[in-house]
DNA sequence: ACCCTCCTTCGAACATCGTCGAATTAATGC
DNA sequence: GCATTAATTCGACGATGTTCGAAGGAGGGT
């Protein structure tokens, strides 16, 4: 497992920008808890009721505004059903924002400190 | 390699909380820039002006303000000697971190979506 | 047409963050 | 003791984030 990573060619296309938003974006306890609401729903997603029930956010709007910077980085997609919207954690975002950080740190101890360079 | 994350015993021990409050301490460009400068400077670790003149951060005080958000989290040290302090980013912490954003997503497309618990 | 449910957008209160310059502590050398 | 370099702490400013209730659009049933 874990084998997509190792190639590494999609961290490349990441920047430090992009990555500090979406790091940032999950770096809410709020929208942790939403995002992993909705990475444990699966591949069926949620609709924005039944995620509100289960993170436990009392404002629907409070939850709405959550939900839209979780979309704006990418991390999340809704898509419409009827008269409710199902929410969905993109899998390869996460992917890539967990390549770009195990790349960094060299994800075990036995990092040696490589470059240099700036 | 990877080997020492797919044991998952480290990633238990690991809350909610305290990985948003280290999500939220990378979420900011600086404060990414200035982590990712400490990890590429490996285990000798970088002093504070290097730092500064490395991630181009105008105010000595912004820089320290940021280094001391990063110590809170346990993601950096610092450490005496003589006048100047040393700033080493702390790998293991790193690596849970990845090891927990990891395991919530199961770090492939191939996510079956396992649990429909809260 | 009407109502009802689902969700978002608006407006506002309140807290927190990011940045800076100035003052302060830490450690060394003369 | 005094000056010097290194880095932090303090105080303040504007900007941004979090939360909420109220109001607004979207879609479907009767």
């Amino acid at each position: 497992m874990l084998a997509s990573r190792t190639g590494v060619g999609n961290v490349i296309s990441m920047n430090v920008e992009q990555v500090a938003k979406q790091l940032e974006a999950l770096g809410s306890p709020a929208r942790l808890r939403i995002y992993r609401a909705l990475v444990r729903a699966g591949h069926a997603g949620l609709p924005v009721r039944q995620l509100q029930e289960r993170v436990g956010i009392s404002a629907a709007s409070t939850l709405s505004h959550h939900l839209h910077r979780l979309i704006l980085t990418g991390l999340v997609s809704q898509e419409r059903q009827a008269t409710t919207l199902i929410c969905r954690a993109i899998y390869p975002a996460m992917n890539d924002l967990v390549g770009f950080l195990a790349d960094e740190c060299c994800a075990d101890e036995t990092c040696s400190g490589t470059g240099e360079a700036a």
